[in-house]
DNA sequence: ATGGTCGGTCCCCGA
């Protein structure tokens, strides 16, 4: 049996909740991992979304961040609701959860990775601070030796292959050498970047910026990514960047990347 | 080019 992860940062939930509705409906994946969701959990389109056959976990944030689980599978347990090691972080950006496969219990995460800008300064601090606590909990993570599956907005333009101009984004927060630093990192503990994992492809992006024309001139980087435990790595069939919802009336700046697993 | 984008909000901030 295959199981279908994707990860999809909406920029708001209720702004984008019919175009949100029409994939899952169209591309019915059995996981979705969203990322901000800009609302508080009584704020979330919780009815419209079960009605499609999702269970759904989120941990919402007003305003701000904020990251919702969504599964046709049963969730076995939510393993935690924030990155450990965080005891004045408030911010919304995580959560955990076991699904039941046909195969077996399947540990996916939705993350929204801080963005960091500007930096140098405390923003990117924070950044660094929470890649350090998402690379222990994945190394802790490792010690299961089930399929994990950590989905979402990383924040990460990984090479400058995942850009279409490398030299526009010099000294951001998404492509300093610190960042890509501590994201090779967590890659290095043993997990696979799903994307690159497929040979051969490069200039292919999940988000492109409002402004400027960014998305008629392909003018994007690739930074919402499936980091994947050896366990699944070994099942990954093909993943795909969905560009369809980019194109749309009212459309998130970023569009899904979705993984088909043998699970 | 003189603006140039969104979304959520105490009317600016974050991306």
């Amino acid at each position: 049996m295959t199981l279908t992860v994707a990860a999809w940062n909406v920029n708001s939930i209720k702004a984008r909740l019919p175009n949100v509705l029409d994939w899952l409906k169209d591309k019915a994946p059995d996981v979705a991992c969203l990322q901000e969701i800009k609302c508080q959990d009584e704020g979330f389109p919780r009815l419209e979304i079960e009605e499609l056959g999702y269970n759904v976990e989120t941990v919402g944030q007003k305003s701000y961040n904020g990251v919702a689980l969504l599964s046709k599978r049963p969730i076995e347990e939510v393993a935690l609701r924030a990155l450990p090691g965080g005891e004045d972080d408030e911010q919304a950006r995580y959560v955990e959860a076991v699904i039941a496969a046909d195969s077996g219990p399947v540990r996916v995460a939705s993350i929204y990775l801080p963005n960091g800008n500007p930096a140098p300064g405390p923003k990117y601090d924070f950044k660094l601070a929470w890649m350090k606590r998402l690379k222990d909990r994945a190394e802790a993570l490792l010690a299961f030796e089930e399929p994990v599956i950590l989905a979402g907005d990383y924040n990460v333009i990984p090479r400058d292959s995942d850009v279409h101009d490398a030299a526009a984004w010099e000294g951001d927060a998404l492509i300093l050498p610190a960042t890509r630093d501590a994201f090779s990192a967590i890659k290095w503990l043993g997990y696979a970047d799903a994307f690159e994992q497929v040979d051969g492809r490069a200039h292919q992006y999940t988000f492109w910026d409002y402004q400027a024309g960014a998305w008629p001139k392909n003018n994007g980087i690739r930074i919402d990514h499936l980091l994947l435990s050896p366990q699944a790595a070994d099942r990954l069939k093909s993943v795909e960047i969905d560009k369809e919802p980019r194109g749309r009336e009212k459309a998130s700046d970023h569009t899904p990347i979705i993984g088909v697993f043998e699970l």
